[in-house]
DNA sequence: ATGTGACTTCAAGTCCGTG
DNA sequence: CCACGGACTTGAAGTCACA
């Protein structure tokens, strides 16, 4: 399991946990929306400096974006379903 | 403490931990020698990909060198009082 | 609300040499 | 063995338009 896609989970589940969209989360990192996507896709390797950014907003320490097997906190789930009318 | 500095800390105190050079440990994780002299002194904000290369060579985990203290634990420091009314 | 290709720019990362 | 500067190449950072 290659670093990027480590970091790429747990910035997504993170994200989710925090039930934020990627263009939430872009907002308040003060980052760009395309980008926040393209860090979930593992396209690229971030800086320690983006991961840090990322974790101040979702509440968690940098090395916890990085951990093997993080554990977030307990999600609400909203579980929105998928049966959009 | 900006995130680079932790790493560069970090990444010194392993290095030496593991009695490596930084000449050795650029050699060992395949990168410039100057460089790893660069992150020490916490010119350049590392990708994850270089730390994660560093701390399989240093024998740890990537998460263990972004930690703010690899031992003590400090209590999650409270808001510094905000005047805010 | 997300994925993706194309694009530009500036920092990451390399290589040289010096004290 | 390490700090540090300069010049260089590669890829991350940041933004759009469109699917």
């Amino acid at each position: 399991m290659e670093i990027r896609e480590i970091f790429a989970r747990n910035l997504r589940a993170a994200r989710r946990a925090n039930g934020l969209s990627q263009e939430e989360l872009a907002h308040r990192a003060d980052l760009d929306r395309t980008y926040i996507s393209s860090l979930e896709r593992h396209i690229y390797g971030a800086t320690i400096d983006v991961v840090d950014r990322l974790a101040q907003v979702l509440g968690m320490e940098a090395s916890d974006l990085l951990q093997r097997s993080a554990e977030t906190q307990e999600p609400p789930s909203p579980d929105p379903g998928k049966d959009q009318a």
